[in-house]
DNA sequence: ACCTGAACACCGTTCAAGT
DNA sequence: ACCTGAACACCGTTCAAGT
């Protein structure tokens, strides 16, 4: 009985790299980057914390291979679409992946060493600039625009103190919370800001960034021509 | 002698959260953010780790207090520039202040809670624009895309693979470094891309930031009449 | 009011020992 | 080939005790 469960524990288990990651992300998705630690994520897979380092290197490797899923995750341009389309299509869905895992952007500015989804992704990304007739110098400009706008619109969205997905109730919080306790005056056009959104009641913060990706791909357009 | 020392060591001292900061800024700046702990803080400081608690609540609120400090960095928009200029000098500050603490960014995305730097500078920013006849959603707009883009170019700059302050010497490692081991072929518009760029003596990657900037100036100014 | 020593419940990682 | 127990050198933080 004892024998069954275990030999049942083990066929469930057949550690791999690629299972390693997959339960790292689901338990940083739940309880943040901070929670994450090799004993916890031992336990979690049904195995002590030095058995991981049998598939991964260490710590940093882990941390590597969780970025690297998450941009295999990034819709690629597709090949049947004119390059503002595909552009605006791989943009929605990087914002969306990076919000689904909000501790990526945050590991990306230490990571130094790019995984294999990471550099497909950045190469059909200048293929399909390229194949549209773009010079290398635009190109260059025209990814360097949208990806750093892509992860910086969602990096303020992440760091605002609402939730985004949330209509009008979340935002109203922003102007009773943040405002609480500050001298009647300061930081006026702060507390007008947050007073306007609190009133629209459909208002996401997330909706800005179609218009700024509309605005910079209206830019990349008019300069090429 | 030894009470001299010690005399002197602690008038040297007179622990204050500012003075912690400021160290922790300063042992960060040189040795990472995951190099940084109370223990390290506070033997830099000449104290025991446990004294720190007398001025900071713990170890999120001394994070929070970085933080604002490299907010109190950046430039606020003058009042005698045009909204153009006040925005692009701001831009520019930002980024440079950025790049001198390259944690920052990194740690933003799990700040919960801005200090009155942060504050501070968000309020100017929205004052410079509202004043300059900017509705309060074509401020929101313009403020999204533009902390947007500076955020996510400078993390996107700080993640590259080669310094970005380097002249040709640092880019041309990158075909080298990054394309060691690939199939050839495999990447083709990455190998494409970091050749034409090593082959260029006196490129920055940094030089896009302007090129994506004013862009993105022009485009609001555009949509603006 | 501020600093500290000891203690607690954690970390990542190495290594020799098991199967 | 893969897993583990014990060990090492660390963490953040609490608390009672010192001045």
């Amino acid at each position: 009985m004892a024998m069954q469960a275990k030999r049942a524990a083990k066929r469930r288990a057949a550690l791999t790299r690629e299972r390693i990651l997959r339960t790292a992300i689901r338990l940083t998705d739940r309880d943040g980057i901070d929670s994450l630690s090799m004993r916890k994520l031992g336990h979690a897979l049904g195995v002590e914390a030095m058995s991981l380092y049998n598939h991964v290197r260490n710590k940093v490797d882990l941390l590597d291979g969780m970025v690297d899923i998450v941009f295999s995750q990034i819709d690629l341009p597709s090949n049947g679409l004119d390059w503002r389309n595909a552009m605006r299509k791989r943009a929605v869905s990087a914002r969306q992946a990076l919000l689904r895992h909000p501790w990526a952007i945050g590991l990306m500015e230490s990571r130094a060493t790019p995984g294999p989804a990471t550099l497909r992704h950045h190469d059909a990304v200048l293929g399909s600039l390229r194949k549209a007739g773009f010079s290398i110098d635009m190109a260059a400009h025209a990814y360097s625009i949208l990806d750093g706008y892509i992860y910086g619109f969602t990096l303020t969205e992440l760091t605002l103190p609402f939730s985004t997905s949330e209509g009008g109730a979340g935002v109203a919080e922003i102007a009773g919370n943040i405002m609480d306790g500050f001298r009647p005056g300061e930081y006026g056009y702060l507390a007008e800001m947050a007073l306007d959104r609190a009133r629209k009641p459909g208002y996401k913060y997330g909706d800005e960034f179609e218009f700024g990706l509309d605005l910079i791909l209206d830019g990349i357009e008019r300069v090429r021509a």
